[in-house]
RNA sequence: GGCCCGUUGGUCAAGAGGUUAAGACACGGCCCUUUCACGGCUGUAACAUGGGUUCGAUUCCCGUACGGGUCACCA
């Protein structure tokens, strides 16, 4: 056998798997169990809150459930400092709560722990040590060199099947003398596994998602323990998830390809195999040289949206974000919301089968139609809240705005919110509202529209009987009333059917005689409720900003 | 290229061997209306393609096209 092969790679591991079994025992009975298992690399991806949402959720759907957090951090390269906070922090911003995990960049919560990967070497090597000793696993000390000429070697026979397997895999075969040898020239090694597959068998394999998919066995002896003693991805997933005790893997489409490897790797370490579910991507169409489009997908360097704090940054409602990511995915998710718009988004039972396998392209006016809905069911007071949370970081004159009279920005709120969907996300507000929130906004700078150039003759006349008339305790039925009594005077129509139905025997309608009185406060021909309008900005700026209007005409 | 997955209106998506093939978003029209928005009504628009199986297929099977994924000591 190879124990002294086993006993020469790991001096060091004492342990056997006996014993991280005894340590890492099975959870209660019928426990659903799924983790979100992201490396540190920097910011989150849109598409990682959704992995982690849909985890999270799957385990809410159960009487009993836990839902884990563990960082992948085997691959050192990789690693950015503070990408654990970073991953933390942003689930925590989101609302997807884990169970257990890291809980901040140097301390766990739990007792299946440590949850990051490169805390547990000594897990890993144990198992391997065990399958290296069963020979079931081998050191190969193959150079890089030699792996990418194995790769031209394929290529140019025109293998079927690529990789390092079979008849291919040339430390496969080494005895135990030779490995001894290598080892004692202090050879760089790594340990693969002995694929026990056959070439051309083919085995089924089950996605809770997308069902049975029929795929060619594993026949790579891929590398369980890289040459800095860390696991691959692979081999850590197998471990982990066996002692960690998940039953559902529910992860990224791209490790479809993947699932023979980790079947056999479960198998031969003599674990029960988990269930798999595999969600597609969110994607976005893209333009190409050639003038058509494609699907690709969001990346991160390329497209904003990709990447989750995007989201906060502009200020869309964090539930306005959880709303979109499962009404684009989960079909039965939008009917359910119809029906509970006020539920938290948790109480939602999710199925699996139910969730998309296409792959959706990512459509921001769906975004904001869902977050305008969720938007106009928060309360105010809930609104004031948000926004003050969000100013305070990325929008200093609104931040401003609210701190001097919070009141006065409570009823600004109403304006807006109350039945009418005009708010997708915070940032909108500056946008949409200058003439409210914005101290340097001046009406007078905006260009004066093309379709006053009929009324100029008219237009100062109506502004100055409108002052004169402007009674500050009018409420605003009595205040359109006198805007409405202006009118004939300069024959503009009190009501717009008739005008509508004979244009020709008037100067205008009420309408227009509205919109200037509009033009000059807010700049906008579009706003909403004027009179609510004035009475935010007090009559003192309302006379100020007609006044500065005619002085420019 | 091999292997795997997918394809219902512009987008998300329901659906069944026989349906007028839902709904939402977007877009258009009408109504309401001092603007916009809201709300109500309404309209345009889809089963990728070729063969089979069947009395009948968009639904089942096979092929083709297109799209996506994967073939590392990255995850």
């Amino acid at each position: 056998m190879s124990k002294r092969v086993a006993e020469a790679l790991f001096p060091h591991i004492t342990k056997t798997p006996a014993d991280w079994e005894k340590a890492f025992p099975a959870r209660p009975e019928g426990t659903a169990c799924t983790r979100f298992a992201p490396s540190p690399t920097g910011f989150m991806h849109i598409g990682g809150l959704y992995t982690a949402l849909i985890n999270d959720l799957y385990t809410r759907s159960h009487e009993k459930g836990v839902f884990f957090l563990r960082i992948e951090d085997t691959d050192q390269k990789r690693i950015v400092e503070g990408g654990v906070s970073e991953i933390i922090d942003t689930l925590r911003s989101f609302d997807v709560l884990f169970d257990e995990g890291p809980v901040s960049e140097s301390e766990d919560q739990g007792g299946y722990g440590p949850y990051r990967q490169s805390l547990r070497r000594e897990i890993y090597q144990t198992y391997a040590k065990d399958l290296v000793a069963r020979d079931l696993a081998y050191p190969c000390f193959c150079t890089e060199e030699e792996l990418s000429a194995l790769r031209e070697r394929q290529e140019a026979e025109n293998a079927l099947q690529k990789g390092y397997w079979g008849k291919w895999a040339a430390c496969r075969s080494l005895t135990e003398e030779e490995i001894l040898q290598k080892l004692s020239e202090g050879r760089s090694w790594v340990v693969r596994l002995r694929s026990q597959g056959q070439e051309g068998r083919s085995r089924v394999f089950h996605d809770l998602i997308r069902g049975d998919i029929s795929m060619q066995e594993n026949l790579i002896d891929t590398v369980l323990i890289k040459s800095d003693g860390l696991p691959t991805y692979h081999f850590a997933h197998a471990v982990d998830d066996h002692l960690m005790h998940t039953s559902e893997v529910i992860r990224a489409d791209e490790w479809i390809a993947s699932i023979p490897v980790h079947v056999e790797l479960f198998e031969t370490l003599g674990f029960p195999v988990p269930g798999y579910a595999h969600l597609s991507p969110i994607m976005k169409l893209e333009e190409k040289a050639d003038g058509g489009v494609s699907k690709r997908k969001l990346s991160k360097r390329k497209d904003p949206e990709a990447r989750v704090h995007y989201y906060e940054e502009i200020g869309y409602p964090v539930a306005a974000v959880l709303d979109y990511l499962l009404t684009i995915s989960s079909a039965d998710y939008e009917p359910w919301r119809e029906q509970n718009m006020d539920a938290p988004i948790f109480d939602f039972r999710l199925d699996l089968t139910k969730t998309g396998v296409a792959g959706a392209l990512f459509d921001f006016s769906k975004l904001n139609s869902v977050a305008k809905n969720r938007v106009a069911h928060m309360s105010c007071e809930a609104v004031l809240e948000a926004v003050k949370d969000w100013a305070a970081r990325y929008d200093g004159k609104l931040s401003a705005y609210i701190a001097a009279d919070e009141e006065r920005f409570l009823r600004s709120v109403h304006l807006w919110h109350d039945k009418r969907l005009d708010v997708a996300k915070w940032s909108d507000l500056m946008e949409l509202y200058p003439y409210l929130y914005d101290a340097d906004f001046d009406p007078a700078a905006e260009p004066i529209p093309e379709k006053f150039q009929a009324h100029m003759a008219h237009i100062p006349g109506i502004l100055r009987d409108y002052l004169a008339s402007f009674d500050w305790n009018d409420d605003g039925k009595d205040w359109f009333q006198k805007v409405r009594d202006i009118a004939p005077k300069y024959n503009y129509a009190v009501k717009t059917g008739p005008y509508k139905k004979h244009p020709e025997l008037y100067s205008g309608s009420i309408a227009d005689v509205s919109s200037f009185i509009r033009f000059a406060v807010t700049g906008r021909l579009n706003t909403p409720d004027l009179h609510g309008i004035l009475h935010i900005l007090g009559q003192e700026e309302m006379e100020r900003r007609v006044e500065r209007f005619l002085a420019r005409l």
